[in-house]
DNA sequence: AATGCGTGGTC
DNA sequence: TGACCAAGCAT
């Protein structure tokens, strides 16, 4: 008998009675699903793309990302095959850059030792970069009508009100619990719409806020709703609180051409251009930084820096205020990059083709710089 | 087990 | 406004 990855009970037996919601689950989905867009396709390639896109993200973000990328890369050879500059280009303003690092590893990883098909089961889709028990269970339902199993936010949260789970959902017995009712669930026919619709419900029904139990095709199986606490679970833990971080960033102009500069591959905002600068300490005056933070990043000395404004962005985990500055460069000098793994001296107008995050978007605004997408942004926010 | 990793929407 | 959160993964 092989050995498992993950120990999971008999999935034939069904102590919490959570198979009687796979008729009205499943004749509830056939009925309101929405219409998205990668529920029209079958192919493998197209529904792991959408898989790696919802990691954390939402439904309406997704729609026109999906569009683009299989427009861009219509094939898992395609992606093999790009530019990961291209892959990043097109992924810009999504948020969690790594998935498209990985989106590429992991295509050319098919291409070289699957033959450029997609593995069709969960456990040999679990190998592959960026997929991790989630993705691969979704994508093997979804794709290849498998009865694997998958959780998900959505997934936690209908469990945790059905099943009447009131610990931290997050501790391992409770994940190992959920996993395991999935796998008990998940067996039988259309397995992968099995999957979709308990996420469907979770997204449109059992929602985090004012949850729709009058009219959940479920509720007669729903401990919450029986208890009236539906609202109160699941029970999560506090997350920590953002950390406040200050950083400058410089616009440096030379022939008509301003400096961008690459992060590296790992942390924050990784891979991604942006405008040279640095992080600064809460008591420092960012106009006296300018040019020490400069020298540092690229080598170059300025004669001034003219301060612009700030721009702030939150991330999940940190407050960011980044101070801009329109400096002047001391004429002659070449960069030296430091921290940076690539430089370059672009039109200012097609500084924002290059792939990039929030804040380097924020400060091109501010330096007023613009592109479709900012235009775009900019119009949203004043109509 | 806990943390880092984006962005945009909601209340 | 701040807090929370959305089809998670890697380390």
């Amino acid at each position: 008998m092989p050995a498992r990855k993950k120990k999971t009970r008999d999935p034939s037996e069904d102590p919490s009675g959570i198979r009687r919601i796979r008729a009205p689950l499943l004749s509830w989905y056939d009925q309101h699903k929405r219409d998205l867009p990668w529920r029209h396709t079958r192919d493998p390639y197209a529904i792991w793309i959408s898989e790696a896109m919802l990691q954390q993200t939402r439904v309406e973000t997704v729609i026109p990302y999906w569009n683009r990328f299989l427009e861009a890369f219509p094939s898992v050879q395609a992606l093999a095959a790009a530019d990961i500059d291209d892959v990043y280009a097109v992924w810009t303003g999504l948020g969690y850059y790594s998935r498209a690092r990985n989106l590429k590893h992991a295509a050319e990883t098919v291409v070289a030792e699957h033959g450029g098909a997609l593995p069709d089961t969960a456990e040999e889709l679990e190998t592959l970069k960026g997929i991790g028990r989630y993705t691969a269970g979704a994508v093997a339902s979804i794709a290849f009508e498998r009865e694997a199993p998958l959780v998900d936010g959505n997934v936690i949260r209908v469990f945790a009100r059905l099943l009447g789970i009131r610990e931290d959902s997050a501790a391992k017995a409770v994940v190992d619990r959920l996993w395991d009712e999935a796998t008990t669930l998940v067996v039988g026919e259309r397995p992968g719409d099995l999957n979709q619709a308990l996420m469907e419900l979770g997204a449109t029904l059992c929602t985090p806020r004012n949850p729709s139990c009058l009219i959940c095709p479920v509720r007669e199986a729903c401990d919450a709703a029986a208890v009236g606490d539906a609202e109160s679970l699941p029970v999560k833990k506090k997350r920590t609180k953002q950390t406040k971080m200050r950083a400058v960033a410089a616009w440096l102009e030379r022939d008509g051409k301003i400096l961008v500069v690459r992060r590296p591959e790992e942390g924050l905002m990784a891979g991604l251009w942006e405008l040279p600068g640095g992080e600064i300490e809460a008591k420092d005056e960012a106009k006296e930084c300018v040019a020490g933070i400069v020298h540092a990043a690229v080598g170059l000395e300025i004669l001034d820096a003219e301060g612009i404004g700030a721009v702030e962005h939150l991330f999940t985990h940190r407050k960011l205020t980044l101070e801009v500055f329109r400096a002047r460069l001391a004429p002659g000098g070449r960069v030296r990059r430091s921290g940076y793994v690539a430089h370059r001296w672009v039109a200012p107008d097609a500084a924002l083709d290059l792939a990039h995050a929030g804040p380097m978007r924020k400060a091109m605004a501010l330096l007023g710089a613009t592109d479709e997408r900012s235009a775009r942004a900019a119009r949203k926010r004043t109509p």
